[in-house]
DNA sequence: TGATCTTTTGTACGATAGTACAAATCACAT
DNA sequence: ATGTGATTTGTACTATCGTACAAAAGATCA
């Protein structure tokens, strides 16, 4: 259904504004913010590159609202899901069910267009890669409270783990979903073809699965008490 | 020791062309590529410009140097450690030492320097992130080999688990692993300081442990044959 | 239609990018 | 001491960057 614009969202052509969010997005989430220039940023949305200035006045501007428009639904989505995990009777579903209330709105969320969240879910592992300014001060002040929550809904259900090593595995949780967005490519080289790296039904299923069960492993001290490790000193 | 330098590699500094690599492998690592300038790479190493130039010719022949001397000595360890842990008895403990010959060279090793394997590791992480092209290249035709004998090796010590559950899981632990090398702060900070992100060996240890839980999971196909699962199509 | 506001276009400016290159400087063998 | 080759310095060139800004074009309503 093709509505008529209304006069306060377009000029000529149907929503350029939200052209350029999307292209920016994409365009970031493949390259790099400074890889990208705002000329390409505006040929890809067939704008003029002064139409960015006007409506985001500046680079790091229009980065910000990209994290704007997705951080609140996401996050929004994302307490619902948990809410429902919660509430969940069995043990072992609970921890699934809460584990996939994270995962699925990476991969599905997003205000608008279908694989919005993956997009965004995507632009933000490669800025957290780049270690990006405008994306830190966001990220810590809109996802540590998301993140503290998921972590203290996994440690309700696996009490015996220590609160530290559920961080751990959290971290990796996230690691892993960044990582199949950015190079989903990489798993249907190494299975040879027989899996696809970008089925985002597949990744989730792989992902929740294999999380699951690292966060039911046994807890590090108790893990192996009586073995030799390896000694590797040295901080990162 | 301080060995008197030899007329073939050096003049002026004690080996400028190694502190250029070294002062561009931390910038990289840290800002990614292109956020890093030849001059910021020079100041870094208390070099000048040209003389980026006049070793590597051109920004991408430095990142291909970079590559170059540290896949080799990388690969080289994981194959040795790999051999090693294919050769342990016990089926539980020889997952163990296969998951830990992948992950303690990402860590550890390196030609030279303290941390440097980490270093060239996060760099690694950053250029995937960033759809590095130079980096894509090298990658597919070094560590391709390497992640295949790897899978291998996991696959042989749990047969009853499909080939492709596997690649899943390995590049999990890949995108796990890149992730707790790209932001360690974040462990430190979501366990409200009870850990250390950036302490080497706790990191290994938990990704070790998590991870073999993981490949331990039940396949996807008998894992939960008669539940119900959210729908969620669309490709990434 | 004409006035007014919003949006788009086109262009320009200063800053900085990668790289080339000649001159200066060094280490070392003779 | 001097010549030679390797390295470093300094500088300059062109391209492209983010951004500013005036003019053009479109939309809206009296």
């Amino acid at each position: 259904m093709v509505r008529k614009p209304t006069s306060k969202e377009t000029a000529r052509k149907p929503n350029m504004r939200e052209a350029i969010l999307v292209a920016a997005e994409e365009l970031f989430a493949t390259n790099g913010f400074n890889a990208v220039s705002v000329r390409d940023i505006a040929q890809a949305a067939g704008a003029n590159p002064g139409s960015v200035t006007y409506h985001f006045k500046t680079k790091d501007g229009l980065l910000l609202e990209i994290y704007r428009r997705h951080c609140g639904p996401m996050n929004l989505r994302r307490s619902e899901l948990l809410a429902a995990a919660r509430r969940v009777r069995d043990l072992q579903d609970r921890l699934e069910a809460i584990v996939r209330a994270y995962v699925v709105p990476a991969f599905t969320s997003g205000s608008d267009l279908a694989g919005g969240g993956a997009r965004f879910t995507r632009l933000r592992a490669v800025m957290s890669a780049e270690g990006n300014e405008v994306a830190r001060k966001i990220i810590a002040q809109t996802f540590d409270d998301t993140s503290h929550a998921f972590i203290d809904a996994v440690h309700e259900s696996l009490p015996q783990i220590p609160r530290t090593d559920i961080v751990w595995r959290s971290h990796f949780l996230l690691g892993a979903l960044y990582y199949s967005l950015v190079t989903p490519d990489r798993v249907s080289r190494l299975s040879r073809g027989e899996a696809d790296g970008s089925d985002a039904a597949s990744a989730i299923e792989q992902l929740v699965q294999a999380t699951v069960a690292a966060f039911q492993a046994p807890a590090l001290d108790q893990a192996a008490p009586a073995r030799r490790r390896p000694v590797v000193g040295s901080k990162i």
